[in-house]
RNA sequence: CGCGGGGUGGAGCAGUGGUAGCUUGUCGGGCUCAUAACCCGAAGGUCGCAGGUUCGAGUCCUGCCCCCGCUACCA
């Protein structure tokens, strides 16, 4: 049966360059999505910048552009990124857009007609000097509890207290480096208390992992604060209804970017959002980073459940990229960015790397540069690519290119091969990649043993029609491993499918053997690597 | 006593009660079609430490040690 999917990956913050650690959320996404489209499903991959906050409107300053010429240079910097890594988004958008401020405002009103908006006063630090005021991450000061100065208005990085800004000793803003003042204002509270049932019934749906869910009972058996989803003027965002100089914190408005972005997308298509995200048909799935957990199985089910659309279906949760077993760091030169690594190397191999490290887990997974090398030759290039280089060479010098039947005993190893489909298709759909190219990569082994045993280059010197059903077979053996790999591999998958004379081939041809094709001469798809090829990954003079 | 995740052969990882596995690396052999590849075989682990439960523990329980994240340049 055709499913209906719309799947996101949470949206980049558009004040900084991709790096390998979004890519591995939209390496998992993507594989995901495009494995969904070669089971034959309608799947939609949205996805957009998150283009608003204090933090963009002072990058533009500093630039001296606007907010909106900003963020426009820097959606497209990232759409180029995520192209060049096969990225295939049905539609990136933005959340700076006139479906996203409606959209906002609506699920605003809702959640207000509801009941579910406060409105409290607070005492915010204020930098006088920028006349704006400062979230904790721009104010610096001593730490209260154990005396560790330089420290962030949030928690401190030396005793792991946490307090409010209020509590520093001798605060001063990050901005200007004066000592803020205490000014008060009047905040918009999204009462998240309300909604404990929407969320719990939400959670009964499975929408999340075990692990995930028991990090969420334990903040369900505290009382649910109520969320400040409001911020004063200046402000890069959307103005709250109803207000003069009150905008959107930024996290209000950005997941609505989901929506707004299939708006988008809708529109030029012939079709509305409300066709997706209030058609109960349709299986909604966000790919997320632990680190933002608590805005997509709080809030987001809870002002979604207030506005009457659809809940997600299920909330996948990643871990972290790790570059040779430590967090990534400017200062140690292994913060790398997307770009950087297209440069050097292709992109193909990072997403069969990802793919082999990938679970349904939250563990970090790492970008170890050694093993790196030794898997991709190992894997992608000694186990499944070689079937093509060896079988290719044959058929071309030997065989003229031409293809015949298959035997029994080669029905039996492609049958053999086949019989994995199964579970690498679970493996797949539970984003239990790594098992998945475990086995995928069994099943090149037992190609290459294969052909080991028939030895045509042997066969092929005193009868070439024995040969010609080897090689037919082993062709036919790596036509079926380019299908499986496909959704990680598009490109590298898509050469291979080029040199078998098929167009793009899906799971339902699986089956479909390849016989007494003619074939255009082999040539290499991929180069092995050296360590010193990925050294420039990272800047070691540092 | 802040919370959470984790410590399995040199490296990267599977493995939640029943003779310790996979890939890679190392060593030896084979093959020579292929990008020093592929095939066969071997060595290499007291499963962080110490107790406990059990006929039996990597796997369950208790205590301890160490690493990582929760906080940053961030997903």
């Amino acid at each position: 049966m055709t499913k209906t999917l719309l799947v996101t990956s949470a949206l980049p913050y558009a004040n900084g360059d991709i790096h390998l650690g979004h890519l591995v959320e939209h390496v998992q996404t993507d594989i995901f999505v495009r494995f969904q489209k070669h089971l034959g499903h309608a799947c939609y991959y949205m996805c957009a910048d998150d283009a608003h906050g204090t933090a963009i409107m002072l990058s533009a300053e500093k630039d001296g552009v606007t907010p909106d010429a900003y963020i426009d240079a820097v959606k497209a910097q990232h759409i180029s990124d995520f192209k060049q890594f096969n990225i295939d988004y049905d539609h990136y958008y933005s959340t700076h857009s006139e479906e996203n401020r409606v959209l906002s405002e609506s699920i605003y009103n809702a959640a207000n007609d509801d009941g579910g908006i406060i409105k409290k006063d607070i005492q915010q630090y204020f930098d006088e000097d920028k006349g704006l005021f400062l979230a904790d991450r721009y104010i610096k000061g001593t730490c209260p509890k154990c005396g560790a100065t330089d420290q962030y208005g949030d928690a401190c990085e030396v005793c792991y207290a946490t307090y409010s800004a209020t509590e520093l000793v001798d605060p001063v803003s990050a901005l200007s480096g004066k000592p803020p003042v205490l000014k008060e204002s009047t905040h918009y509270f999204f009462d998240l208390e309300k909604y404990r049932e929407h969320i719990t019934q939400w959670l009964a749906t499975d929408p999340v992992s075990d692990p995930v869910k028991n990090k969420l009972n334990e903040w369900l058996t505290g009382d649910l604060k109520p969320w400040d989803i409001s911020r004063d003027a200046p402000y890069f965002g959307f103005k709250i209804p109803g207000t003069d100089d009150k905008y959107f914190y930024v996290w209000l408005d950005a997941p609505i970017g989901y929506i707004a972005t299939t708006e988008s997308w809708a529109t030029a298509n012939g079709k509305t959002c409300h066709a997706f995200w209030k058609n109960d048909a349709v299986e909604i799935h966000h790919f997320i980073g632990k680190d933002i957990m608590y805005f997509h199985t709080l809030f987001w089910p809870a002002m979604l459940a207030v506005s009457g659309f659809n809940q997600p279906k299920k909330v996948h949760i990643h871990g972290f990229l790790t570059v040779n077993g430590e967090k990534m760091s400017k200062s140690r030169g292994t913060f790398i960015l997307a770009r950087d690594y297209a440069k050097l190397l292709n992109p193909d191999i990072l997403r069969y790397y990802y793919a082999a490290k990938l679970s349904s887990s939250m563990d970090d997974i790492d970008f170890n540069l050694e093993d790196f090398v030794q898997r991709i030759n190992s894997d992608v290039l000694g186990k499944f690519i070689n079937i093509g280089s060896r079988i290719g060479a044959i058929v071309t010098k030997k065989l003229d290119g031409q293809l015949s039947t298959i035997d029994a005993e080669g029905l039996a190893l492609l049958d053999d091969i086949l019989a994995m489909s199964d579970a690498i298709s679970d493996a797949y759909q539970s984003l239990d990649t790594h098992k998945g190219m475990r086995m995928i990569m069994q099943c090149a082994e037992l190609a290459n043993k294969y052909i080991d045993d028939k030895a045509p280059w042997a066969l092929v010197k005193d009868n070439a029609d024995a040969a010609r059903v080897v090689c037919t077979v082993a062709l036919n053996a790596l036509r079926i491993l380019c299908i499986y790999l496909a959704p990680v591999m598009p490109g590298v998958t898509q050469q291979l499918f080029s040199f078998l004379g098929v167009s793009s081939q899906h799971w339902a041809q699986l089956p479909q053997h390849i016989t007494n094709a003619t074939l255009a001469p082999y040539e290499h798809v991929l180069k092995r690597l050296t360590l010193d090829d990925v050294a420039p990954l990272v800047n070691t003079t540092q």
